[in-house]
DNA sequence: CTGAAAGCGCTTACAG
DNA sequence: CTGAAAGCGCTTACAG
């Protein structure tokens, strides 16, 4: 008898339904559904209330998410789509989605290889789970028009593609102006650039502000000066290595990079070559990465708001979720220039 | 009728059942689900099966997994729950993971804040979702007796804690003994470690297995020099930056990081410092990651086989939830030493 | 080989 | 305020 119970206990936990709640409590199936679910007013009487909440607590139920799914045509998952999740950067982005959806809805990170999109059979298998929501990390064009989701659908960092769905964005364009102004102020006549390879919007943005701000105020970077890598320090680092003494021998005194990431490798082979930062070399970057506050020289860079970014748009796709209206269908996020010591001394 | 069809189309893309694929293909939806899912073997007609096929490409039918959970009594997810997501190692371990699962499950990646797990709580919402099998990655024994998941349960990095589940380890041990055996032969005498505040599991038989080692060959590490913090440069720069004045009196030529993370905040360190890596210090970490090998100079590790962790776990989780036995309950995946710059040179 | 039917666990009109 | 019942989309014995 003992053994047996425990056996029976290890091996097939019980799983505990309504109709076992409802048995408990005196009541029908629908009525502990209606507490479970607090749709009580004017509907379930305190008495009853009360009595369901205490055989849901001795019996430990917890509302089942595939029958409940089912019958709501709908599941509790929200599906995150993000062509790179092993990235500082994302993380914070994820803090944010986390904290504004709640714990009501499971995330469901999609997972890719870097800089990949799911295949049109992953996306079906996915809305096979009929997703409460959707939420697409920097998309392109191509994988949007795929997509045709009947899910509530959020965009982050997606300029340009508000026309798709409702999006929340970075200001990234005044970020960059903001570092082109802060460099020229500091004396620098000649700069150059390092972009990423991947063909994301929100990279061509930061590239044309800077590129468009520099040359209005007499910071050069010539298309010669413009060299794209993977986002990634060893990568960005051995390129750098490469264009260098080109650079160096035409003056440049300052590099700016598009994400932090490509910075660091910038840095690094920066100090083997013995390149003083900043009397040498100014370096700055995009992110403001949790590393560049705290890497010995700090690093220079625009920030933007990656746990805000998150946040917004888990609230836009839980009011679109709940069948609430948005005030306003694109959202835009500051950018602002965090000054480090990486650009902190004017070149000559 | 030409718009009110588009306008339907858009607003509510028409859900594909099993049902309308019977129909086409006049066949009962009994049929269907047996050619959707392979199990036409002596039960369905050749001629059916082209039929059903035929009608399932033209009207685009996919399994309703919700449906299908219901059924079956258990879901397409697998739920992976881990510490930390945003970490290159663990990128790697995911990419493993998703290769021997297949395309047939959904990987939830159960995301909590860095070093966290999920509460009770989000534990059993997870479970309500009815997970075909469940992945933990360096769990604590706690964690474990409050799971209880009627689900197949594979463990990763659980070193000690096979009684719970079946589990796949890194032999980091190993590792951590080459490494003082290589500083010791090497001429090191006077050695330091900087360990993770986290109290995993593996933090521990690194630090245990190197030390002993190293004491077995007269590599010098007291008790005073051994420091911790959180897996992060920064807090690794500035506490190594505080010790190394005091480890240099006491002529400390090595210092041993508990992963790369941490090893690349001493490299940053030392360099602002002035401290020729590897004449005056050596420097070494454990996971091996990509940068380690691009750094400048590049990092002295012991690597980890992070993608072969992953793909082993899905392998044992997959047979689990098929129902097929395993070969063996515990398997531990080799680590080796990989010698770089960073410590090449003899010290004196 | 085939299909009618039961059942998975829940939610939601509906009638009372 | 309450409960019986239909229905969500599928799978799986079962009878033929």
């Amino acid at each position: 008898m003992d053994s047996g119970e425990q056996l029976q206990h290890r091996a097939r936990p019980r799983r505990v339904t309504a109709a076992m709640v409802a048995d408990r409590a005196g009541v029908s199936v629908a009525t502990v559904s209606l507490v479970a679910n607090g749709k009580t007013a004017g509907r379930v009487s305190e008495d009853n209330i009360l009595r369901v909440r205490e055989a849901i607590a001795e019996l430990g139920y917890v509302v089942d998410s595939i029958g409940s799914s089912l019958a709501r045509g709908v599941s509790s998952i929200v599906v995150m789509v993000a062509p790179d999740i092993s990235n500082p950067f994302f993380a914070k982005v994820i803090a944010g989605v986390r904290e504004s959806l709640g714990p009501q809805y499971q995330l469901l990170l999609s997972v890719t290889d870097a800089g990949e999109f799911p295949q049109a059979d992953d996306v079906r298998r996915l809305m096979s789970l009929r997703p409460a929501g959707l939420l697409v990390d920097a998309p392109n064009a191509g994988f949007l028009e795929d997509l045709a989701s009947p899910s509530p659908l959020v965009l982050l960092d997606a300029p340009g593609l508000e026309a798709y769905a409702p999006s929340v964005n970075l200001d990234v364009a005044s970020g960059a102006r903001q570092l082109a102004a802060h460099l020229a102020e500091a004396g620098h006549r000649e700069a150059a650039y390092v972009d990423s390879v991947t063909g994301t919007e929100t990279f061509a943005l930061r590239r044309q502000a800077f590129l468009a701000e520099a040359a209005a105020r007499g910071l050069n970077v010539g298309a010669d000066r413009i060299i794209s890598t993977t986002v990634d320090v060893g990568s960005a680092a051995s390129a750098f290595a490469g264009t260098w003494p080109g650079w160096q021998r035409e003056g440049v005194t300052a590099v700016v990079c598009c994400t932090d990431t490509h910075a660091y490798g910038v840095l690094q082979e920066a100090r083997v070559a013995g390149v003083k930062i900043p009397d040498e070399l100014a370096v700055a970057g995009f992110d403001d990465l949790p590393y560049s506050a705290t890497s010995n020289p700090g690093l220079t860079s625009v920030h933007l708001p990656a746990t805000p970014l998150g946040l917004r748009a888990g609230e836009q796709l839980r009011r679109l979720m709940e069948g609430k209206p948005l005030d306003k269908t694109a959202v835009t996020l500051e950018s602002s220039l965090v000054v480090r010591a990486s650009t902190a001394a004017a070149a000559e």
